[in-house]
RNA sequence: CGGGGCGUGGCGCAGUCUGGCUAGCGCGCCUGCUUUGGGAGCAGGAAGUCGGAGGUUCAAAUCCUCUCGCCCCGACCA
């Protein structure tokens, strides 16, 4: 392809708005041009990355053995009615009417499509000779993100592919995760990312039933917890806090007393107001569990963790409480809550950091004012079995494995593998008969990668100041080719051989033939990150040689012109393998 | 949904507080000449409903009201 042929609008200022490096060098680049806030258009060069990504996904679902389809992004709201996801999703739901001669039919854009292929599935499959089977489908979903950022992280539209196992036994939904799991592995190590399979939120089947795939990346919207030790990984919304001692402090216990904080309702406030540190105080949450009261205590410096408080007490809804369930059970304006004296005879969880906390401040269930040296044991109580792991894991915090330190990173989640179980075959009547002629909802699982995510992600982690720094896997060009001097015959007929050659034995090559000065062509080539440049100047071409760099290299080296195009495509062939060489470039 | 920031030729910005002549600057674009290995120089040129609506005023990019769009932070952590 040649420059002057295609399109490819480079920027060098970077526009307004823009701030993390993918969402900046994709505009710069020219990759994508931003419609409005959440919705993009792919210019040449940004489709191109994001094909390969597709067809890396695609080749990879077809070697695992799944089955590609296609479904509409249009389905009948009737069908997320069935499974209660029309609640579920809210405003996330792209609703809307269609008048059809004199019907009104309501419709909504596919954010998933769980319910489409269960229906479908429904249909067709009702023996148990026809499982295991995984279908899967790349195509657009659409979700009205509450807030779409990060440029093309998230989205309202974007590229999934999307895939659902379904098997007639747990066993069987196992083999089909493994698969998955593996394929997952191997598209985005083929892709060039660095990438951690994490522990996520589980589903009903429990266990290690649901994992993330991770790119750790600095503006990443997901926190993971990681043992650099053992290898444990898991979403810090799942991630375990392991045991330390619980043996309290060799302190002596103070005197109980009540202190005036007035106005001090946030643990900031109180310990400004008493000068004590916020891991010296017991926060009290009351939250709503299945429209129940509960009291749960953390200490101060500590972050509630709704999934666990929520398994821990086995309710399907929890929620903090409302300010006025809050005054009820307290006696006190929310922000003066405490363990101790409470109106109200409601069950309290304890995180179990709280053994180890002494002389305690709390709130005293009265407005402007806590308590200090509050005890455990003596000043309140907590069963034994209401002491649990409540909280959000910290920098730190021991390993629930190996009890080494726990190190916390920000992450992008570009894959998710989920064991579903029944949900979706119960409520769609998805049924089969096993060979003693029983009859059983299939057992599903199911598989998504975003495709966008990909490209964003490999940008996040694989940049420098001039710069996209590409793969060859996801580069939107293999070869970049630069003629100096356009004008020059002679220089002009040895790049067009070039380009022609390198185009027959199958690589990828852009002609830069633009009449613009060098410095032009070698920063939008640093810009759009190609990974292999090649120069043919005045310097090299006297003596039949020309110029070929790495974009992740500082020096070039130099090559003979009339073997020039059998090497260069060894070469790419050689880094589309392997990525060897972009996967060394960090030593550097 | 709460908070903050920003809307001025294609892109990046100044001008707004303190109203005043024909709305400027850099980049890009077009023409010509020179130049030619890391975003060239000179000369000439095209291109702007100052996000939109209403209002105040002799006079509005500038002041007031409403509104739309974009970006960032937060979303109940007592």
């Amino acid at each position: 392809m040649r420059w002057t042929k295609t399109f490819i609008p480079t920027m060098k200022e970077t526009p307004e708005g823009a701030e993390i490096p993918s969402h900046v060098l994709m505009l710069r680049a020219g990759l994508i041009n931003q419609v409005m806030a959440g919705a993009y258009t792919y210019l040449p060069l940004g489709l191109r990355s994001l094909r390969k990504a597709e067809r890396i996904v695609r080749e990879e679902m077809d070697a695992a053995g799944a089955i590609e389809l296609l479904m509409p992004a249009i389905t009948p709201l009737s069908l997320w009615e069935q499974t209660g996801r029309v609640k579920a999703f809210g405003d996330v739901l792209i609703q809307f009417t269609v008048r059809r001669q004199n019907r009104k039919i309501q419709m909504a854009l596919g954010p998933t499509h769980e319910e489409v292929i269960t229906d479908l599935v429904s249909r067709h499959i009702s023996s148990y000779r026809q499982m295991p089977i995984t279908l899967y489908q790349i195509q657009t979903k659409f979700r009205n993100e509450e807030r779409p950022r990060f440029g093309v992280l998230r989205t309202s539209e974007f590229l999934m592919k999307d895939a659902y196992s379904f098997n007639t036994s747990v066993k069987s939904l196992d083999e089909s995760y493994e698969k998955m799991y593996a394929a997952y592995c191997r598209i985005f190590g083929r892709c060039g990312l660095e990438y951690l399979p994490v522990e996520a939120e589980s589903g009903p089947i429990g266990g290690d039933a649901s994992h993330e795939f991770m790119v750790p990346a600095e503006n990443g919207e997901d926190t993971v917890a990681h043992c650099q030790a053992c290898g444990y990984a898991a979403n810090l919304e799942r991630a375990e806090v392991g045991c330390r001692d619980c043996v309290p402090p060799n302190v002596p216990p103070a005197k109980l007393a009540k202190v005036a904080t007035p106005n001090a309702g946030t643990i900031a406030q109180v310990c400004a107001l008493l000068k004590c540190r916020p891991e010296e105080m017991i926060k009290t949450l009351i939250y709503s569990a299945d429209e129940k009261p509960i009291a749960v205590l953390l200490r101060g410096d500590r972050e509630a963790n709704e999934g666990k408080i929520r398994r821990a007490i086995g309710v399907e809804k929890l929620a903090l409480a409302e300010s006025d369930v809050i005054q009820r059970v307290t006696g006190a304006p929310v922000g003066f809550a405490g363990p101790v004296g409470l109106k109200e005879a409601i069950p309290v969880w304890a995180d179990r950091d709280l053994l180890i906390v002494r002389n305690a401040v709390t709130g005293a269930n009265e407005r402007d004012a806590h308590l200090t040296g509050v005890n455990l044991g003596r000043d309140f109580d907590v069963p034994e079995d209401r002491f649990r792991d409540l909280r959000n894991a910290a920098e730190g915090d021991p390993c629930p494995r190996c009890s080494a330190a726990l190190s916390l990173r920000h992450a992008i989640e570009a894959g998710h593998v989920f064991k579903l179980g029944t949900k979706y075959s119960e409520a769609l009547a998805a049924r089969f008969l096993d060979d003693q002629e029983q009859l059983h909802p299939i057992i599903m699982g199911c598989y998504g990668i975003g495709i966008n995510r990909i490209i964003a992600g490999l940008i996040e982690t694989s940049h420098d100041d001039a710069g996209i720094i590409w793969p060859v896997a996801l580069a939107p060009y293999e070869v970049y080719l630069a003629p100096l001097k356009v004008t020059d015959e002679p220089t002009m007929i040895a790049a067009d051989r070039l380009h022609d050659e390198l185009q027959q034995a199958g690589v990828e090559v852009l002609l830069d033939d633009r009449d613009v000065r060098a410095g032009v062509k070698f920063k939008d080539a640093d810009l759009i990150g190609i990974p292999l440049r090649i120069v043919l100047g005045p310097r090299g071409l006297a003596e039949g040689k020309l110029e070929l760099k790495w974009r992740w290299d500082a020096e070039p080296e130099m090559l003979d012109l009339d073997v020039a195009a059998e090497q260069i495509a060894e070469m790419i062939r050689e880094e589309r393998a392997e990525a060897t060489r972009f996967k060394e470039r960090c030593r550097d």
